[in-house]
DNA sequence: TAGACTAATTATAACGATTATAAAGTAATA
DNA sequence: TATTACTTTATAATCGTTATAATTAGTCTA
């Protein structure tokens, strides 16, 4: 049920004393219903029948907002907008460079690449982000 | 020397049948021995010296001359502007939260990760991006 | 509950990176 | 030399995102 995680989602923000306005709620909603990687536009278009007089802004506002309190994170690709995707568990993406399709999947993770990078640069190291490109099965399909 | 590697890429764009303009050159040589990763505009600004008249056009369409001839990648972080990487061997960034430094490292490479999503999510791979994010030795001491 | 304060939303303008366009220049080829 | 294709330039347009100011809504305290 993504009510639960929605929820849950809410308590955590309002623990981090923040206001959850209707917009909040239902781009929150939006954001962990639609198992998708929307971008600001997206969502601002998907809620504009609820919210007629909903600005771009809110939009962005509240994504920031949402990542300040660690729900939310931003994916930047090369071109054109960032996609936001809820943070459920931590995996990786895998990305169509046909039809821009982004699909999750698991891996145990890459602290070897992490701790090596810091003993050759001297860097404190926080994090790293990775991605797959490749072709996904419909458009090998359709080719 | 970097000259050679300037003598190489040329010959490569001509035989790619791209013509060698003063400018082009001029990109080229100051991506080689720059050793940074640039980005359109710090070229530009870079060149504007020996090209007053140069478009910060004429970048943009050079760079990506050159992307298309797989002489240049092109990296793209969250905000702000592209940054412009001569490719030579194979290697990952490690960023700079704190001041934005990029540096470069080896690591033998990702295929594990490439093979598993593959066979996970039935995609055909074709690529990966991978970075690391941290501190930078000068910035831990300012601290 | 009224009044005061703070935060959120809206509407709009501004910004910055990048791209499109059209005109002028330059090189290559016949 | 004439023709053609390619480059550069200058400028305007586009698009995602952010800043601003005004309005609205929520929260708190007396």
């Amino acid at each position: 049920m993504s009510s639960a995680k929605i929820n849950a989602a809410i308590d955590n923000l309002k623990e981090a004393g923040v206001r959850i306005t209707p917009q909040r709620h239902a781009i929150l909603e939006h954001l962990i219903e639609s198992m998708s990687h929307p971008t600001a536009d997206e969502i601002y278009k998907a809620l504009e029948g609820k919210f007629p007089n909903m600005s771009v802004a809110t939009v962005y506002n509240n994504l920031r907002v949402f990542k300040e309190a660690g729900l939310v994170k931003e994916l930047t690709y090369g071109d054109s907008s960032s996609r936001f995707d809820c943070v459920t568990t931590d995996h990786y993406h895998i990305i169509c460079d046909s039809c821009g399709k982004i699909v999750d999947f698991h891996y145990p993770g890459l602290d070897e690449v992490e701790s090596l990078a810091e003993s050759v640069t001297g860097f404190e190291v926080g994090r790293h982000r990775m991605e797959i490109y490749g072709i996904c099965p419909e458009c090998k399909r359709k080719h």
